[in-house]
DNA sequence: CGCTCTTAATTTAGGACTAAAGAAAGTTCA
DNA sequence: TGAACTTTCTTTAGTCCTAAATTAAGAGCG
């Protein structure tokens, strides 16, 4: 009922510039509707935002039949967001504004088992934002590989990174200076599409990853399912077979020890189909030339991933999944094998689920931690004291000269 | 953020009451905290509520160290709820408090494939609600086996009772003239829990049934998870053996094909186990007298129970798995394959997660249908329509003397 | 026994928001 | 070409709710 987190007129407000970011220019009465607010107070806020500098007046759009809209969008100095995604070894940033867009990105190496990891990680962020412009930034985003307890507090378990209950966020924002939102990097993936991807007209779909790790993004009703403790999408230890091979998690037969990038490789070189010493590119090369062996290996590898969310579809009841990850680039192999397993294990109303593969760079991780910034407008409460301040920094700016 | 599905004053009046009756007698510093409401509101709206003869007050309570606290009960008319079970050969009723508590309950023969179904079951329905006390019924909860459009709404998909599109909702709001509120009979199981069960102190938590069919309830963020089209929980349809039996809903190896109450009578009768024309009873029994062949089919249906869950607790990280059915009366035979199964596949720290078996009768289903109408006033915007009726006859009662 | 502290309940002033009414600016049609 | 209608935007009056201040009623302690 009470919203706690901000002042109304901060989330409103916020609300306001993060719609016209993600959804580009609007009338006063498309963001009533979208924001279900009343006209009133649409006007009331809008008429502060322009006075402020923020918003501005665009052309007037065609009549619909009645009195034209005054269409409205942003100033350009509305604010920035940052984001990082942090891997064993390397650390890449982006930086975006509101309406998503990166303006700037860079990458460096980084060691994350070193022992100095924190403040090594905030030596890099430090250079990356001292080398940008002195644009407002609302906060900064961090994806991580494994578990969050939640995004606005930020402390992670990752056995990728070997990290036990490390406070990321705490450090970060001592350090730093900014409002800092941390989350699992597939989950930050999910928020992304929900703002800016194929999800913007979904409230229930399901976001899977697939290359290093196997994961999933869920999405209901808007937001990204977190659970219990802030591990839910953990789908690569779904078990999948009564004796398979050992996961990096210690258990047996786990979807992720039979087809992350690891158990394609090591499948590979025991088959003969690549040299010991290859890797997934030389994989891949191999099924793109034909190689039976290479292309058994990716189909069996679909079939598996296609039966495993079929089962997830019947779980979560999704409206569409897509795919995203470093082995997207090689779904051309696993799709023969994935379509069939998939879609016969669905129920026959369920055959037809759009499954969509987007285009991946490795810069997409980073873009996804940034939009965990660029989402807390549209969650009045979310992401506790860290959305608060951001959603003030947002709502509270006034533009200077 | 604007809530339209009923005035404000409705929605708090009819949490409170709510509240009172699912959490039994309270202080208006425990309201204010509960329903996240300043103490000032809930004076005002609590002044009302006993000038309108809805709430009482009590005993005070014990000092905390400041001022002792004036408890809050319900008036004994504060309203029913009627829930409504349909399978496929019979119907079950009960009425309950705003408490939950039955006050009374009864089941009479149906036949769900007749072509006049719908007339039947609504005579079925006023003979009951004809036979009660004249106390205010805030509305009907209806629970079926298969989807639902939405709770408000009410459209059947329903293979065990052969309905296709079926407007039931509809068609009992204008027979009856009561709100009534449609959902699958799990998700109205889950419902019941997070109000009055185990899951009331969680607010992610999965209720699963073993029996005639297998199913879940999926509560997240403390509501039950419908998605995309309110098919979310079906995980009787997950795909578990690749050339597994034919399931009744066409495909091959799910779930429910291998440990449904048909599947494991039928793979009894195929190993010998029991006679040619015996049951579910008798497979029991020749488990209990010790016969192998009974003990190893309800292990293995355990052992698939628990890979599986395994796998579900992965994807959407509960903190409590809540077991329930008809089938819970074999458990202590399932048990010895479930444990292992589903804590071996389970990531190291998930080890440990609570899997209750509650107390089950047949009356349970119905106690989770009437849990629907009980849920409304926690839900601001929650079954639309029949959600603001339903809170609008809760908050909108006077007593008469 | 009286003072201080804590917690509960109430009152007050003011902020936030909406429903409804009204004004503005088009399109459509006779 | 002017009236009627539609849609957008603005203004007004009132409702709903909270933060803060105040009052009430206990426990604890010297």
């Amino acid at each position: 009922m009470a919203i706690h987190s901000s002042t109304r007129t901060d989330v409103n407000r916020s609300a306001i510039l993060a719609r016209l970011g993600a959804g580009g220019p609007a009338s006063r009465a498309d963001l009533a509707r979208a924001l279900t607010l009343s006209p009133a107070l649409i006007t009331q806020l809008v008429k502060d935002l322009i006075t402020d500098g923020l918003v501005v007046e665009l052309d007037q759009a065609p009549s619909n039949g009645g009195r034209p809209a005054r269409m409205l969008g942003l100033a350009a100095s509305a604010g920035r967001a940052v984001g990082v995604k942090v891997v064993a070894d390397h650390v890449a940033f982006v930086e975006v504004g509101i309406d998503g867009q990166v303006v700037r990105s860079a990458s460096t190496p980084f060691d994350a088992t070193s022992s100095t990891f924190v403040s090594e990680l905030v030596e890099r962020i430090r250079e990356f934002i001292g080398s940008g412009s002195d644009v407002n930034l609302l906060g900064l985003g961090v994806g991580v590989p494994g578990s969050v307890d939640s995004p606005g507090n930020g402390v992670v378990e990752s056995a990728q990174l070997g990290w036990n209950g490390v406070e990321l966020g705490d450090a970060l924002r001592r350090a730093i200076g900014l409002p800092v939102i941390v989350e699992n990097n597939v989950n930050a993936l999910a928020v992304a599409e929900r703002l800016f991807g194929l999800g913007r007209s979904h409230d229930d779909f399901l976001v899977v990853t697939i290359g290093t790790g196997i994961g999933a993004g869920i999405v209901v009703d808007g937001s990204v399912l977190r659970s219990a403790s802030g591990g839910a999408g953990e789908i690569g230890h779904i078990p999948v077979a009564d004796d398979g091979p050992r996961c990096t998690c210690g258990n047996d037969g786990c979807l992720e020890s039979l087809i992350s990038e690891a158990a394609l490789v090591a499948q590979a070189r025991s088959a003969g189909a690549i040299e010991p010493a290859a890797g997934i590119d030389a994989l891949l090369a191999a099924a793109d030339g034909g190689d039976e062996g290479a292309l058994g290996i990716f189909r069996e590898a679909g079939r598996l991933l296609g039966r495993t969310l079929a089962g997830i579809v019947h779980t979560i009841d999704p409206a569409l999944v897509v795919v995203l990850g470093e082995g997207t680039s090689a779904w051309r192999h696993w799709s023969p094998g994935f379509e069939p397993a998939f879609r016969s294990h669905l129920l026959r109303h369920r055959r037809s689920i759009p499954v969509e593969v987007e285009t991946w760079q490795d810069q997409s991780w980073a873009q996804g931690a940034a939009a965990l910034v660029l989402a807390t407008p549209f969650d009045a409460a979310g992401a506790g004291d860290q959305g608060r301040l951001i959603r003030a920094r947002l709502a509270g700016q006034v533009a200077t000269p």
